[in-house]
DNA sequence: CGCCCGGATGAGAGTCCTCTCACGTCCGCC
DNA sequence: GGCGGACGTGAGAGGACTCTCATCCGGGCG
């Protein structure tokens, strides 16, 4: 049976997730402080951790960094403070495969757990996040951030930067925006494209999308 | 180079799709009729076949009946019309791989053929879709489907019935909802999910939906 | 038989999202 | 410098979503 080891000290949400996962055919062990995680993480006996940030004795990244430096590659998702994005992009670069930002549904905790556990795919957490520059999309939550900030995205706004990280320093026609965003039979005749790209100027930064008179839009890369 | 064969023959959507696909680093080949997109899936040239429903000469199920009886296993994803979601379970049933529904937008598609063409794994559909008795989840577009009918979710809506759809037979509390769906810290005395539960039964048929009187909900099987 | 409690239901407030429209602004060309 | 077309911008209509609240209903138990 697969086994995966939770390393959080809140009571409350170690229970939560405790009783989830089993739910889901899991086996559990909670570890409340990054020393008893470490020694468990290094046993050989788990598949996964779930790993908090804020752990008393050690905390997460400090766990992480020991892990990975006894070449252990276990997989590991982090648990972070929503507000706190630079912990994400930290946490990513430290090693960890995944991360979910609380508060967060049980479901969501799940999906990431599924895809870090299906066997023969090596899978190093660029799959599921799209960057350039300080700009970050995470496809699996349809979330965003800059420079480590999360900004809330809707779900078109969130489909037309996809457009445009997928195509990095390319224009892009208001055509091809249109089709890829909106749909193939859209009437070409709006302006819907250019309101977006403003909202996303807006909310992004206004410098990372340049126009391009008479072609489209470019993101500006770097 | 990865070849995508297009068997589309209303011109304007095909050279959409191949204009796309091209952009996203695919060679591409339209097959304008069935009988062309036949012999040429069976050339052994392409890695994935993207077939429309409504073909001239051969329709679409009949060039993917032939495919498979030919022992072909080359991955197919069908193009449907929206309104007709009877096919959509009858070529998943004929061995499709996936399916999009018409009018799809771009990326939608292209999210489809990234997966089907990951290597090394081998999806038989059923990851996308969860299914109880007639009722079908696909949760690649969060869409919903009871008989072959198309019912349209709302996110919460879906979130909800996939709960359900991951137990079926099971009762689930209140709390086990709220939690999975809404959020480990949301207030425990409100009755969202008695009336997100309404919305379903009203949705997708009351007789799915079993209260368990003190104890929770549970979805009937069968 | 009547009460009580858990559940069902209808209405609606507040919010967000999407898109349109009308108008302001700016660039580049003549 | 002036003009025209392309782009930017603000406002807002319309609709969908989520959740709350008050009330109704109905079954089981005393």
């Amino acid at each position: 049976m697969t086994s995966i080891l939770i390393a959080e000290d809140e009571a409350r949400i170690a229970a939560f997730v405790e009783k989830g996962l089993r739910a889901g055919g899991y086996a559990t062990t909670i570890a409340p402080d990054g020393r008893t995680a470490l020694d468990l993480a290094g046993s050989g006996m788990f598949d996964l951790l779930l790993l908090d940030v804020g752990l008393p004795e050690l905390d997460g990244f400090s766990v992480l960094r020991r892990l990975r430096q006894a070449r252990n590659s276990l997989p590991v998702i982090m648990l972070t403070a929503r507000d706190d994005v630079t912990d994400t992009v930290a946490g990513l670069e430290g090693g960890a495969d995944d991360y979910v930002t609380k508060p967060f549904r049980f479901e969501e905790l799940l999906a990431r757990v599924r895809l870090r556990l299906r066997p023969g795919e090596d899978r190093t957490g660029e799959v599921t996040v799209l960057a350039s520059g300080e700009l970050q999309l995470d496809l699996l939550t349809r979330t965003a951030a800059v420079a480590g900030r999360s900004v809330s995205l809707s779900s078109r706004e969130f489909s037309l930067a996809e457009a445009f990280l997928r195509h990095p320093g390319q224009v892009l026609s208001r055509e091809q925006l249109l089709s890829s965003v909106w749909g193939y039979d859209f009437d070409p005749g709006s302006n819907v494209v250019d309101v977006y790209v403003r909202y996303l100027r807006k909310k992004l930064g206004a410098e990372r999308f340049e126009t391009v008179r008479g072609m489209g839009y470019r993101l500006r890369t770097g």
